[in-house]
DNA sequence: GAAACAGTTCGATCGAAATCGAAGGATGTT
DNA sequence: AACATCCTTCGATTTCGATCGAACTGTTTC
């Protein structure tokens, strides 16, 4: 009922570091065993376990059963986005710090990664750029939207634009990248095209990471389709 | 440094009772005194004041001294988009729900009200509604634009729009009402609209509660102005 | 200067939450 | 059928966080 409460509530079940953990991992978007989320949080299976109840009580994360794996992935768009806003407190108030020198991982990360279900990083900003620039969105601080251009161009791409319109999923939305402090693309408009280029063979993920590692037939298409320069690390 | 462990850090500040319901009442946007937020959260004085001390660590608020008093206010729009995010998930995730009495308070919380520094409620949304239909404003599910149409009426209305496009500040968005499930106009331009509007004494704030008074005059000029029709109570 | 008020610090208490060992249910493999 | 794997439930332990009474600092009022 009362906000207040239900805010404290989510707090308490975000406010443990091993369930932050859990909850970073799981911002890739996909499905992710019981096991592999104690491993990630350096807690035993009971422990993990106990966790995992306490988010998908708190409806943060969804379970489903496959064989004799449980597989937990984020309830919903909205939690990716309010994970990504509490974080963002966090980066804005952290200072641009001292300069430390980043681990192979860390620049892996820096340059092309997945955010819940699209793409960051040099990566993510470079896209999106790329795609103000030949006029096929438009992004302002806050929100976006697709032009017409950009609906044809992606649509012919082998996006099904109408569909997702009708989702109460936000469409095309800018979410501030951290590691590059610029604005890249989002919600689902920004998922549509991952998926895309992951099929594609584009973009191939990477295990054990949210990193993932540009094709260079991803290179070469993004540059000519797009007009969008990606290196290749 | 590492972004779970700031999650996990953030999540515990915002996860007790007490500390959420304070940072609802800064929601107003409003300096709030260390009496006042003890009395709302139902605590003495010193635990208030050890709760503060907590919020004001982990830089969700600011205190600024003034006489004998120190007043506290979120430390930024970033901390309202986040408390609105994390709330926007159980808002979400709890069903329509039954058919309970409204007290008075909560039907005028319902038929105007503040939310951080914009109006929300019935109110809120017929201004946007307004807005979007004399095409001042363009509002897709995520975020918003303000039409050179609409620039040119509110610079007409006393609303200095350069100024805060530099800012870093989210410009026009929208952020769903949880009182009439729409969308209602958030962010900068909502801010100013709604400090021209208490300027003008066409609301007028309430004591004790977010819920705000129109004034006949206010009614008078939404709907002259703006086409926007807004009942008194 | 005394009294009233706003706010903080300190110390003790209490309760809830996190952790893991042990044990058990379910599913898949040999 | 026996075994291994994945996950959960139960119980005991321990640590940490919230609370308030008491006492203290600073500011305003009389």
């Amino acid at each position: 009922m009362s906000s207040p409460i239900k805010l404290a509530e989510l707090g308490g079940v975000i406010g443990d570091p091993a369930r932050a953990v859990m909850l970073c991992a799981l911002l890739d978007g996909r499905g992710h065993s019981a096991t592999e989320l104690s491993l990630a949080a350096g807690v035993m299976p009971q422990t993990a376990s106990w966790h995992l109840a306490k988010l998908a009580d708190g409806q943060l994360i969804t379970a489903e059963k496959r064989g004799r794996n449980r597989y937990f992935r984020l309830a919903s768009p909205l939690v990716a986005q309010a994970l990504e806003a509490v974080m963002a407190i966090a980066i804005a108030g952290s200072r641009p710090s001292r300069s430390h020198v980043l681990s192979e991982r860390e620049q892996a990360l820096r340059d092309a990664r997945t955010c819940y279900d699209h793409f960051a990083g040099r990566l993510g900003v470079a896209l999106t750029e790329a795609f103000i620039a030949r006029k096929l969105i438009v992004l302002s601080n806050d929100g976006g939207l697709v032009t017409p251009r950009g609906a044809r161009l992606l649509s012919g791409f082998g996006i099904n634009l109408s569909v997702m319109q009708q989702s109460k999923r936000p469409f095309c939305r800018s979410c501030l990248d951290w590691s590059e402090q610029k604005p890249h693309l989002a919600g689902a408009i920004a998922a549509a095209f991952a998926t895309r280029c992951f099929d594609l063979g584009w973009v191939r993920r990477l295990p054990h990471t949210r990193a993932v590692a540009i094709t260079p037939a991803g290179a070469r298409n993004f540059k000519e389709q797009f007009g969008a320069t990606v290196y290749l690390v």
